[in-house]
Order: C-alpha cells, then sequence, then structure tokens
RNA sequence: GCCCGGGUGGUGGAAUAGGUAGACACGCAGGACUUAAAAUCCUGUGGGCAGUAAUGUCCGUGCGGGUUCAAUUCCCGCCCCGGGUACCA
C-alpha cells in the first residue's frame, strides 16, 4: 500500500467535520488550555506559505497539550472589518461584504486543507452585527466611565457626579484632558451642556479636540501606530497634522497598569521592550517659572516646564516653547510679533515628513523673559519646533551643557543668546571634568559643580553630590519650596477613535438639540451599518455614512429612522463616524470562550472557565497597536467587573516572517538570450525576477518559461551542463516579485502533513527565514518512511511481539525530546528527532506495535492525516485526538555517558566513560578511584569534587 | 543616535547552568537496482598536512584580547547583518 496522502487528507478532514472531533465545551473539573491565533484579515490575495506558520505551531501545540488531557480551545475567525475592502469597493463598486464573505470563504477553504484542529462552532467575524454589538457594548461603558487615580481603576460616571455634588473638584484625582478646577457650587451653577463638557474631559471615550493625523487621500485619520515616517501605513500616502474633534479612548490612564502588567506576562523580552518605549514613562519635575516683569504678560503669570533633569537647573539659560503652545500668544510681544508669526506660518508649512527628513534647528525670539526659579536672573524665551506640543507641558528649560538638542539650539543662537544674557556663555557646564566645548555631556553620571555656595539666597547646594541624589533632593526643594512638583509623564497617547469610512463599526452613538453626544439605549444594540449608495466620503466632507438615509435615531421609539425625519425633538442624526481597525480585534479573544451568548460578551461561567489566553501566537507588527489596545480593553473590562483577568495573554511567541526566495534569470542586453548564472559574468545582463513556480532547485524550466509571457516565446538559452541555473535572492513574499508561493500548491504536491512538518523544519519558530521549496523533499520522503515501517509487501505487517531494548530505547529517547522540545515550542528540533529515530526503526527493522502505536501519538501532532489513518489501521475506532500521550520511562534510555575528570595545569587529560544514572558520590568516587586519576591525585588531597551528572566532574585540589 | 536580537560547512540549521562542534535535512560525489529514466536504497561529504590504507595530526563557530584544565557558550573591545524607535526634555 502506497502512502496516499491526497486520499488520506481528504477522508480525514471530512471525518473531523462529521464528527466534530475539535468541538470543545467547557468542562469544570478538567483542566483547560487556550491556545491563540491571531485572526487574520482575509484579503483579497489570499494566504501564502507564510501565514500559516504561526497557525500550524498553535495546531501542533493544541493537539499536543488535547492529548496531555488538557481541555482545549482552540478557535479561529476573521478580522473582517478594514482598508482594503473598502478601497476595492470604492474602485468596484462592490459592496466590502461581499468581497469579504468571498474571501473568508476562500481562506476557510485554505486552512481547511492544512488539517487545523480549530473548533469552527466558535467562529467570530468582526463585521457579523452579533460580534460588533459587544464591541459597542463596551464603547457605551467606556463613555459612561472614568478613571480614578485613587482607585487605580475605571468607575463609572456617575460616582464622579456625585463627587462633584459634594465637593467638586476638591481632592479629584483621575485621569482626564485638562486639570479643572471648580467647587461643589460652581458646579450646581454649571448648565446641563457644561456639566456634560465637564464631564467629556474625564469620560474613558470621549470626544475631544485633538491634533490628528489626517490622511487627504485616504479620506480619514489614522492612529499613531498607523502612520509610519510620516506617510500612512497602507498605500504610503502623505500624512498631515490637523486639529479635529474626533472620538478618543484614554488609553493614557492605563498608562502605569500597562507598564507593569508587563512583568507578570510571558513575553518575548523585545516585545516587551517595545512596549515600554513606547508607554514611555519619565519621571520628572515640573518647574514653574514667573515671568520677567517686564514682559507682556504683565506680572503674576508663569511658565510650567516639564524636565527629568531638575539637578541641572542652574545651567539653564534660556526656555523655549513649542511652536503650538498655549503660551506664545501671551508671551510674544508688539516687537516680536511680526517676526513670530512668520515663523509659525513657516513650520506649518513644514510636514512632518520635511521635518524628518531635514533636521535643521530652528527658532525665534518671542520677545519675553522668565525669571529663573531659584537664581531670580531672566531668561529669554524663545519658540522653536525641536519642542513637541504634546509632549509634557510643552515649552522647556534649556540646559545647552548637558542636552544635546538644547546645545544645537544654543550654537545656532550663540550671538542673540550671549546678548540678551548680558555677554554671559549660554553654555553652563555643571558636571565635573566634562567638556562642553564641542558636544553636550547627556550621561547622568558625575559629580556636579557650578551650583551656589552654602549659605546663598536659595539655599539649594548641590555641588559634590552625584547625579543622582542630586536629581533628588533638586525635586524635594521644589516641592517644599512650592516651585512645582514631582511629576510623571509618558508617552503613550490616547487612541483616537474616529474613522471616516465606511467599512467598520458604527458609533452607538446621536447627538441631541444641544448637539451633545448621547449614546443609545443598550436595548438597542446593535446598531447596524446602513446601505450606502457609494463608499465615498460624502461630497461635503461627510464620512460615508452621511450618504445613508436611513440615519437617525428616534429617541422615542428607540429605532433607526431615515435621515429626513429629523426634527429635533425627537429623532436626531446618528454618528456617521466608524470604529478603528483595531476596535474589533479588542476583545475577540473572550467572545470566542461564549460565542453565541445573546446576553453578555462573554457569561460569568464561561470566562472563570477559560479565563485568560495561555498561549497566544502572531506576529511582533501589533506589537504597538492591538497588543496594546486589548490589553487596555481588557483591564477596562477587569475593572468594570465583566472578565475575570486583569491580563489577557499569558503567554506570547512572535513567529518569524515567511520571506520570499526569488528566482531571476540574466538576459544579455539587447537580446532575447538568456545565460546561466555561472556564466553570466561573461556578458551585459540584466537580472530579471523569474516566477519560482517554474524553477525547482534553482533549475528553470525553459518550456514554462517560453510559455510565459510572449515576448519569451522566442528566448534563447545559454545553458551550463544542460541546465539553466537560476540565481536567488531573499526578498519580502509579493506578487510583484514572483515569488509567491501558495500553500494550495504544496498540499497538491506533497500533502498537508508534509508542508506541516516542512513549515517547522524549516528552523525556529521565532525566527524570519526565507521559503526554499527546495529542502520539502526531505521532509516528504520521512513520511514515506515512516509509513513504510507498517508495511511489508504492500500489506500492513505490525506484529504484536514484545518490544526489544534496544527499539524501546528509541521510542522513549523520542518521546523525551519530543515532549521537552514542544514544551519548549522547539518544533524544529522536534521533527530533527523523528528523522533520526524513524531511520533508526528503519535499520532496524522494527514493525512492532509497541513501538509504532506509540510513535504514532507523538506524532500525530506534526501529521494528524497520516497518523490518523495508521491509528486506525491499526484496529482503533475514533480518533487518534483522543488518545493518551504516551509516558517517558527513563529506564529504557539509560546509557553510558562520558564524565571528565579534570586535570591541572594542562598537563594531564584524561576522559572516563561511566553508566549514567550514578549519583554525584558514586561517580566522584569511581572518577577518583580509577588508576589514571588515582595516579595524578597522588599526593593532592582533594578539597572538593563537582559533579554535573551524566556531563562533567570537577575536582579541586 | 538609542534599545533589542543575531553572525557556526556549499545551503537551512543542531549543540550554550562551559565538557566529543557541525545532529537532522538540502545539495554534491560515488555506488546498488533498472535496457534507460524516475522512484527507492546504500556510502562519503568543514579545511590542511602525512599515509596504499585503517588511521594520525594540526587548524577551524565574524575579528582582536581575557578568564579557565577546557570557550560556539562567560568577560572586555571592535566589525558586520536584522528588527524596533526616534527631536518625548
Amino acid at each position: 500500500m502506497e502512502y496516499n496522502f491526497a486520499e488520506i487528507e481528504k477522508k480525514w478532514q471530512a471525518w473531523w467535520a462529521e464528527h466534530q472531533t475539535f468541538r470543545v465545551r467547557a468542562a469544570a473539573g478538567r483542566p483547560k488550555f487556550y491556545v491563540l491565533d491571531m485572526f487574520p484579515y482575509p484579503s483579497g490575495a489570499g494566504l501564502h506559505v507564510g501565514h500559516p506558520l504561526g497557525y500550524i505551531a498553535s495546531d501542533i501545540y493544541s493537539r499536543f497539550r488535547r492529548l496531555r488531557g488538557f481541555n482545549v480551545l482552540h478557535p479561529m475567525g476573521y478580522d473582517a472589518y478594514g482598508l482594503p475592502a473598502e478601497q476595492y469597493a470604492i474602485q468596484t463598486g462592490q459592496h466590502p461584504e461581499v468581497t469579504t464573505a468571498a474571501n473568508i470563504a476562500r481562506y476557510r477553504r485554505q486552512l481547511d486543507k492544512i488539517g487545523f484542529s480549530f473548533d469552527w462552532s466558535r467562529e467570530v467575524k468582526t463585521c457579523d452585527p452579533a460580534y460588533y454589538r459587544w464591541t459597542q457594548w463596551a464603547f457605551i461603558r467606556m463613555f459612561n466611565s472614568f478613571y480614578s487615580y485613587e482607585q487605580n481603576r475605571a468607575l463609572p460616571v456617575s460616582e464622579l457626579v456625585r463627587a462633584f455634588e459634594t465637593s467638586g473638584t476638591e481632592g479629584l484625582r483621575a485621569a482626564c484632558g485638562k486639570e479643572l478646577s471648580f467647587s461643589a457650587a460652581g458646579w450646581q451653577a454649571m448648565s446641563e451642556k457644561d456639566r456634560q463638557e465637564t464631564l467629556m474631559n474625564y469620560r474613558l471615550a470621549y470626544l475631544g479636540d485633538t491634533m490628528v493625523n489626517w490622511c487627504a487621500a485616504l479620506g480619514t485619520v489614522l492612529a499613531n501606530d498607523e502612520v509610519v515616517n510620516g506617510v500612512s501605513l497602507r498605500g504610503g500616502y502623505p500624512v498631515e497634522q490637523k486639529v479635529m474633534r474626533q472620538w478618543c479612548l484614554r488609553v493614557s490612564a492605563y498608562a502605569e497598569r500597562l507598564l507593569s502588567g508587563l512583568d507578570v506576562i510571558d513575553w518575548p523580552a523585545s516585545l516587551k521592550e517595545t512596549q515600554r518605549n513606547w508607554i514611555g514613562k519619565s519621571e520628572g519635575a515640573e518647574i514653574r517659572l514667573p515671568l520677567a516683569p517686564s514682559s507682556s504678560g504683565g506680572g503674576g503669570g508663569e511658565v510650567v516646564v516639564f524636565t527629568t533633569r531638575p539637578d541641572t537647573v542652574f545651567g539653564v539659560t534660556f526656555m523655549v516653547l513649542a511652536p503650538e503652545s498655549a503660551y506664545v500668544p501671551a508671551l510674544v510681544t508688539p516687537g516680536q510679533r511680526p517676526a513670530v508669526e512668520a515663523y509659525l506660518a513657516s513650520v506649518k508649512r513644514r510636514t512632518e515628513r520635511e521635518r524628518m527628513a531635514d533636521r535643521k534647528v530652528t527658532g525665534v525670539f518671542s520677545g519675553s523673559h522668565v525669571l529663573h526659579p531659584l537664581t531670580r536672573e531672566p531668561l529669554p524665551v524663545w519658540i522653536s519646533d525641536y519642542v513637541l506640543a504634546g509632549y509634557g507641558t510643552g515649552a522647556i528649560m534649556a540646559v545647552p551643557a548637558h542636552d544635546s538638542r538644547d546645545y544645537a539650539f544654543a550654537k545656532q543662537f550663540e550671538t542673540e543668546l550671549r546678548a540678551q544674557l548680558g555677554g554671559k556663555c549660554p553654555i553652563v557646564p555643571l558636571i565635573e571634568g566634562c567638556d562642553v566645548s564641542e558636544e553636550s555631556f547627556d550621561a547622568k553620571e558625575g559629580k556636579m559643580i557650578n551650583s551656589p555656595q552654602e549659605g546663598c539666597v536659595c539655599g539649594l547646594v548641590l555641588n559634590g553630590l552625584e547625579v543622582k541624589e542630586a536629581i533628588a533632593k533638586t525635586k524635594a526643594y521644589i516641592e517644599a519650596n512650592n516651585l512645582g512638583r514631582v511629576q510623571v509623564n509618558y508617552r503613550l497617547r490616547d487612541a483616537i477613535f474616529s474613522r471616516q469610512r465606511y467599512w467598520g463599526e458604527p458609533f452607538p452613538v446621536y447627538y441631541d438639540a444641544e448637539g451633545m453626544p448621547q449614546m443609545l439605549p443598550e436595548e438597542a444594540l446593535p446598531l447596524e451599518l446602513p446601505e450606502v449608495d457609494r463608499f465615498l466620503p460624502a461630497g461635503t466632507g461627510e464620512p460615508p455614512l452621511g450618504r445613508a438615509g436611513r440615519w437617525a435615531w428616534d429617541s422615542v421609539r428607540k429605532e433607526v429612522v431615515a435621515t429626513a425625519r429629523i426634527d429635533n425633538k425627537t429623532v436626531f442624526p446618528l454618528e456617521l463616524n466608524t470604529m478603528p481597525g483595531f476596535a474589533g480585534s479588542s476583545a475577540y479573544f473572550l467572545r470566542y470562550m461564549d460565542p453565541h451568548n445573546e446576553k453578555a460578551l462573554v457569561s460569568r461561567e464561561a470566562n472563570e472557565y477559560w479565563r485568560s489566553v495561555d498561549l497566544y501566537i502572531g506576529g511582533t507588527e501589533h506589537a504597538t497597536g492591538h497588543l496594546i489596545y486589548s490589553r487596555f480593553w481588557n483591564k477596562f473590562l477587569f475593572d468594570t467587573g465583566a472578565v475575570c483577568e486583569d491580563e489577557p495573554f499569558r503567554k506570547l511567541i512572535n513567529q518569524g516572517m515567511i520571506q520570499g526566495r526569488s528566482s531571476f534569470v540574466y538576459r544579455i542586453q539587447n537580446s532575447n538570450t538568456f545565460v546561466s548564472l555561472n556564466l553570466k559574468d561573461r556578458y551585459e545582463v540584466t537580472p530579471l525576477h523569474v516566477d519560482v513556480n517554474m524553477v525547482e532547485n534553482d533549475v528553470l524550466d525553459t518550456d514554462k518559461f517560453r510559455a510565459w509571457r510572449p515576448e519569451f516565446a522566442g528566448a534563447g538559452f545559454i545553458l551550463e551542463d544542460g541546465k539553466y541555473i537560476c540565481g536567488w535572492a531573499v526578498e519580502k513574499m509579493s506578487k510583484s516579485m514572483y515569488n509567491v508561493v501558495n500553500p494550495d500548491d504544496i498540499v497538491e504536491k506533497y500533502g498537508a502533513d508534509t508542508l506541516r512538518m516542512y513549515e517547522m523544519f524549516l528552523g525556529p519558530l521565532e525566527q524570519s527565514k526565507p521559503w526554499d521549496t527546495n529542502g520539502i523533499d526531505g521532509v516528504h520522503r520521512f513520511l514515506r518512511k515512516y509509513w513504510r515501517l507498517f508495511f511489508e509487501g504492500g500489506r500492513l505487517a505490525v506484529s504484536d511481539a514484545p518490544a526489544g531494548a534496544a527499539e524501546l530505547k528509541i521510542l522513549h529517547r523520542l518521546i523525551n525530546k519530543v515532549q521537552t522540545d514542544i514544551e519548549h515550542f522547539s518544533f524544529n528540533t522536534s521533527v530533527s528527532a523523528f528523522m533520526t529515530g524513524v531511520n533508526e526503526l528503519t535499520g532496524l527493522g522494527c514493525r512492532k506495535r509497541a513501538v509504532l502505536e506509540p510513535l504514532t501519538v507523538i506524532l500525530s501532532p506534526f501529521c494528524p492525516h497520516v497518523c490518523e489513518e495508521l491509528w486506525s489501521l491499526l484496529g482503533h475506532a475514533g480518533s487518534i485526538a483522543d488518545a493518551t500521550y504516551p509516558v517517558y520511562e527513563e529506564r529504557y534510555t539509560v546509557e553510558e555517558r562520558f564524565a571528565y575528570p579534570v586535570s591541572f595545569n594542562g598537563k594531564v587529560r584524561f576522559r572516563k566513560t561511566l553508566p549514567l544514572g550514578l549519583s554525584r558520590e558514586e561517580i566522584a568516587s569511581a572518577v577518583l578511584g580509577d588508576g589514571q586519576s588515582a595516579k595524578y591525585l597522588e599526593g593532592r588531597k582533594p578539597e572538593k569534587v563537582i559533579v554535573v551528572p551524566g556531563k562533567i566532574v570537577n575536582v579541586v585540589v
């Protein structure tokens, strides 16, 4: 009987589907394990061979856990909202729902062919109203919540209102947009509209005027992580800064918890580091600098700066404001106004991109001065775009000696600054021995100098202190003398949550007669996405939903009605924006736990059983997007009591990318002749990408090549050894490089089991590596060899004879190796171990059930189809997925290992072979009692014997 | 610039609480079977030197130092490659 993979795979895939083999239910008392893949966006191009890498790994792990007795939740779904479907819809008029459904069907067919053990009964699609209902629900909850720094969690806004009623903002510690201050009486005096505006400053989902990344080409705003180098991640269109009123999520409120939570989860160090950088915690101080009396603001004004280096306060020689800073208008003197206005205009003209490409030092003097907080000397206030409005207070104290950016600025404007400082040099070093003639000294180390002496007016003496001590002392001084406060800043910004798009979740929001946003009642959810005639933004600049006729809210009848009926008493306009891509992916892992629940996102029982994801596999590209937002989202739900775990993903693995291995042919210039790789240096050639599907083991199929394109029909070839050898390079897998390998083709030719094993064999899971079809034969050969172990002369020939010692040794070494390797996610070495084991068994001619049956079980996570078939041929009813993983018994694998007694001075070296299983003491005495060792050790008394079983013996004399 | 990874045969990669470097596979070479091819199987395969040979011997994990009886593994200094991030005060 031959290994007929096509037949076997078809048969077992149908069997699994029919018997719902991988359907799971919560089962109290049975240990659970939740294995999750990052669900795919179903693009029009279908899957290439790189996509399933992580799915194969998670599937192997799931099947392994199942065999070990765990109740494994391993679901799959689709991140179905997204820009490509909408762009396609704009171009073709095809409804995104239609193309998305077609793409999903195609993905499903491709996934099924690989033989994954997903529980498809739990499938989730983000564009399904039954699903996005809970996305809208969470949004309403966020709108109705604020973040208390007192309790370090989200609380209902009703509690905030109660606090305002009794004590105003007195003693309030809550996350907010800007610090407000009013009394209980002040709150009482506010109009309803003012109260709503005030609350908006605290809500976790809020409408705010924010500087957004506006992409005109896409007609929408983008989140920070959707912008790369000043252009949009998708499409690469230019992005500009613009103030717009947008829905935002107060992710920044959770900055500290998002940061500290990283300490308790098992994620790759590099990914945690990326998130730490993104959150960007910096501890420092805000310092208030009073305006100099002569300045335009008159007496009483002040400017607040943020610094992480308060110790350098005596090196401050000027101040800089961001161009967009709110301080600017008040501080510009009439004389400087024209110069400042010209500067602001020039800054506005420069796009983000230009600012990055050309980092010129620019700036303008505001005309005003502030007073140094300690020495009371006047300091000039400048305006420059190297200070960012969005970070800290948008104003800095410049210390040119110890900050490279301030240094560059001081050098650029040295003449002006010197004049303003009465001839003094603006660069004042504060650390002993540092040289600031060429560059600033930014390091936080050394001893302080140049601070005032003991007994000076201000009383802050830093001389002689280490930088760290000086920072602490200055912070304490600032607080004690009311010059400012200790402050922690985060780089993490709130997430902008509005998109001017059609293909996304609608907001459950309408605007009342006052124009204030109101949430729809929860019973009205889901608010379904309406039909529109076209998917472009409306001519008025409104988002595409502005084209929907049926898009107003009747607040009395509680239903969606036609826009035409808006009467401003009971029927109101609905929000026209939709939610961004990350909305739907922020809680999908919770929905899988209880996907058909109509009462809740997830029931308490289901959530308490499945809890959180035990293993999450996906790419690093989501480090600062999805993986931050979903942690935030989950923490919020945790605060409201909707879920029982604070962190959603306990362990995370980043699978590497599979790159393409492009093939090249070399055309001799001005001809239609192509020269083989090793002969190309003799000619002037142009390399051309050639479709990798026409190349095998780097040899070009010249007939296929001629048939590929009309212009190659008459191509000539200069061959070497009768073959045309192609050149190759590792590039991103993409259509334009003709290096896309479709998993369907591989499955067709070699079978799914070979594809699964080969993808694992290619190298470590975390590593990026090029796809190289060349090596796949080796894996396929292994499977055929393995199949043949069961057959002799065309029939099944498995004997019931007891297994011998040598066979059991091979088997148990395999069990041990494969089990520990899977537990460490080292799938490539597991596959190698199988190959070795099967080679050895073939060598022994072993066809014994006692060996082959357990071997089939441990191999089944990797090659489920062939193992199922053999399992059934061995006489088992049911699926191998219900089998039990064999137990490793060490006694079968006892073997001799080396022990190395140790010589000294490099004079004596010897090696000794000892049986395994001896105790440390036994090894030590065996070594020391050995003739050679005894001779060497004669006259020296061992002080200490260090033994590592099976490995080393160290003797210290 | 800063922060993470990583440099091992012709190729993908094994082996790190320091202990026989190159498992496994590809490729290549030779052989068996075959009229032939494919498929399959067997053998060899880091480099140099010596030997008819079994074998012996030296050199070898990016480069230069160090620690150690012993370093791919630990320490110091470089070089190169990949990823993240970037006026965040």
